[in-house]
DNA sequence: CTGAAAGCGCTTACAG
DNA sequence: CTGAAAGCGCTTACAG
């Protein structure tokens, strides 16, 4: 009748909580706080229990867990990309402080898709995670909605004021970006080149040009169009075709400014290829201060962006917002300024 | 009695499945059925239900899903670090194929830390992952036990022969190295260093270097100890570094191997730095064929690893092995040697 | 095609 | 300090 099978798969299959529950002679409820909170229960049945737990080889089911306790251990997160440094990077940071805090990662990137982006929000909220982690604050308001009637803990990064009301942990971008301007202003630099990260759905990218073009104003210049090329996707190759572009359409700027490292290091290769020195010719800066962005010759100049550190506070306030208490609404992170060798005051003009 | 609050609580919690029954006048069960096969309830049902999912803004618990189930569409992934580019693309890969088939990815990073990376194995199959996918081929025998023991599909990647029986997806990281020596032995290479990233509990740096060394035997030649420097953290200043102690040690290479692209990028910087031409007096190699490999100057002779294809057939691969399907013990992708200018004809000896 | 009921593996008031 | 029982929100045989 099939019942030889019937021990044998008792045997096999993963150990439950009642099976140490037994083992250890207690009830189910028992074993359950023996391991939960072994201190309100007697000494000798946390050691028995302890005793089950080894010998079965038992380990919790946390989905079981989440269920009836309603409560995952796990967070989720949205980035654009893990191709750009600074996001790979946050991305290590967050995990790895939410391990030590023993929750779990979910993690999903957007590709800078909104639409793909909401889906994956959707997908995380229902999975059931206990927390939130976004990247900028371009949402739609039926984005927003949907979060805020999940009622689950949400923080934005990689900004530091979100006009959704989320709370944000990040850098002033369009602030690090006027400064930076401002410092090229200072070598006397009036024409200006910028090439930027997509404008679509990217308010940080968005924040930076602003940065440049405020600063510009400022002084009574401005970014005549044809000198701000947008690309697609931060890359190198990206930065060396736009480059080339900003170049042949308006041949006197003196500075190029680049709103991510990757682009700036595509964009030197090409201004060296093309015969241009940087920074006597041309000066160019980049932003994010990458591993990558002091390694150039000439190292570049550009901003940093404290991605791990992002990631690790993003961790810690999560999960204390999951604990009940209280976060800031604004951690602004310093975006220092990183002088090095790609920029110099202007050539007197012939 | 506080029974204002009832009513109000109930409309602002989160609907459940049975809310959208009552309201379609069916059943729990088929409303449950009217979700996952609409094809076996009758139309009107089925349009009565979506109807009832519509205006309550239902949204399935997956929780209690992957509880009722046994299938959490879920699937893990412990990768080293997300600081390499190779393993940043690869998670994004297979990350981007999972939500396409409709499965959430649980992502850990070990830091080449044995024991974490058995602890976040540990988590995410208490977690209830359906699917496991993991780097290389260095796990304890206990690690190896405990995951045999929980039944769910695993594979590891960046490998592609696994002595544990594990399916494996990725290149030949032996013979490509040595393809590669030979290559620089046939442009009259005889001096040889070797720029290692770490060899604890990383097969695939072990295996570069094993294939250097096997090439090297093949011609009567041998790597002497000096010449080879391991560094902990595959990085562009590690790289820099390795390479000054090199020369310092050993002045005489003609050819410098690196492990890692990011690591040539160092060494080769370092090398313009103080003075050596590449490829005129030393020849460089790298290997991952990141982006930046392309874009340096000389660009540099590496070897492709194509992350992104490994990470998405490792997703195709698990989902597949988790619809019960088999699947192929061993996924051999192409590693091309990619020569570039940072490698040539070794000088005549003067 | 549909419904009533058991069950997934835990947690947690409620009694003692 | 411990146990019996209800419950978390679904799915899925089992009957009809």
């Amino acid at each position: 009748m099939g019942d030889q099978q019937k021990p044998k798969r008792l045997s096999l299959a993963r150990p439950k909580l009642t099976d140490v529950a037994k083992l250890a002679n207690v009830s189910l409820a028992t074993a359950s706080r023996a391991l939960s909170q072994p201190s309100i229960v007697s000494h000798e049945v946390a050691e028995r229990v302890r005793q089950a737990v080894e010998i079965l080889g038992y380990t919790p089911d946390r989905t079981a867990k989440a269920l009836s306790s309603g409560r995952s251990h796990t967070i989720g997160a949205v980035v654009p990309t893990l191709g750009t440094a600074i996001f790979a990077d946050g991305v290590e940071a967050l995990q790895e402080r939410l391990d030590q805090l023993g929750y779990i990662l979910l993690l999903s990137n957007s590709q800078y898709d909104p639409q793909k982006e909401f889906r994956q929000i959707r997908a995380l909220l229902e999975q059931g995670v206990d927390g939130l982690v976004l990247v900028g604050d371009d949402f739609s308001p039926e984005v927003l909605a949907f979060i805020k009637k999940q009622n689950v803990p949400t923080l934005t990064t990689y900004i530091c004021d979100s006009k959704n009301d989320l709370p944000a942990i990040g850098i002033d971008n369009f602030n690090a970006s006027f400064k930076l301007t401002q410092y090229l202003l200072g070598l006397g630099h009036q024409r200006f080149g910028v090439i930027a990260n997509t404008l679509l759905s990217n308010d940080r990218s968005q924040a930076r040009l602003e940065g440049v073009v405020a600063a510009l104003k400022e002084t009574g210049l401005k970014l005549p169009r044809e000198n701000l090329i947008e690309v697609e996707r931060p890359t190198i190759v990206n930065g060396r075709r736009a480059f080339a572009s900003l170049l042949a359409a308006s041949a006197g700027v003196t500075a190029v400014m680049c709103t991510t490292d990757a682009m700036a290091v595509g964009a030197m290769a090409e201004a060296i290829r093309t015969g241009h020195r940087v920074p006597h010719d041309i000066s160019i800066t980049g932003f994010d201060n990458v591993e990558i962005a002091g390694e150039l010759d000439p190292p570049l100049t550009t901003v940093t962006v404290p991605a791990a550190e992002i990631g690790r506070l993003a961790a810690d306030q999560l999960v204390s917002a999951i604990e009940g208490h209280a976060i800031p609404q604004t951690t602004k992170l310093a975006a220092a300024l990183i002088v090095r060798d790609s920029t110099q005051r202007v050539k007197p003009s012939k």
